[in-house]
DNA sequence: CTGTATGCAAACATTTTGCATAAGC
DNA sequence: GCTTATGCAAAATGTTTGCATACAG
């Protein structure tokens, strides 16, 4: 039952990658960028690793307006981002008053077992000049 | 360069079914429910349909998790939803308080440009029986 | 009549899967 | 050596586009 993780050399890549970027980029990106650091590493193991580090919380996914999803290397613990619509680059923040305001809305309203989805967009300072 | 809508049969048959529903569908959807109620339309006329209800602000559009779009009729103004994971039935709620702590927030950071999204997500009281 | 709307089929883009091969433990 | 991981090619999915035809104004 236990997933037995095993060490490779791609998934190391990967992760390596991840944790040298702070902005979201889709998983084509980040095969692009190992292909362009001379790392081999196919495709769908990209995805599969982004796939295992994300249910592993390892990583954050975020689905964009053009549906495709971008992945970034996060600190673990609830927080949601305040990102940068331009260049992608990301700020963690937490959100303790709208945590509480949407708990009260949804019991309010009779709904159980409560998620929520926040993010905030703009243009970062080195984006707006 | 003004638009100039036509009102056609199929582009009245997806508002209508719209405006019965309150519960967001996918393009998809709302299709096989057109053929069903013996509506003929086709599904490439129901995306440009809603794209263009999206963009006129008539439909509020979701993205799900698994990627695909979701729409619903939608009353104007800035508004966010409560949405009931099982059965996507909705509840309209307005978050000014979050709004304004967006904003602060976004500007503690040096963003400007703000937009955000907000989304709670639970068991409605049907569904939670 | 002129130009927008429609619908089919084909194109597209992203992500997933089947399966044989490679490699970790 | 048993089992998980990889990688290619092919499939699946959701959506968009080219183009000839139909129809609203």
């Amino acid at each position: 039952m236990s997933t037995a993780r095993r060490r490779t050399r791609q998934r190391a890549a990967v992760e390596d990658l991840l944790t040298g970027i702070d902005e979201f980029r889709t998983a084509q990106q980040i095969h692009a960028l190992l292909q362009a650091s001379g790392e081999r590493v196919g495709l769908t193991t990209v995805y599969r690793s982004l796939a295992l580090m994300a249910q592993a919380g390892q990583v954050d996914v975020l689905l964009a307006e053009d549906g495709e999803a971008r992945y970034r290397a996060c600190s673990s613990g609830h927080h949601h981002h305040l990102v940068c619509r331009e260049c992608g680059s990301t700020v963690e923040v937490t959100a303790t008053p709208v945590e509480r305001w949407a708990r009260t809305i949804a019991e309010q309203n009779g709904f159980t077992d409560v998620s929520h989805t926040v993010e905030i967009q703009g243009l970062c300072e080195a984006c707006s000049m």
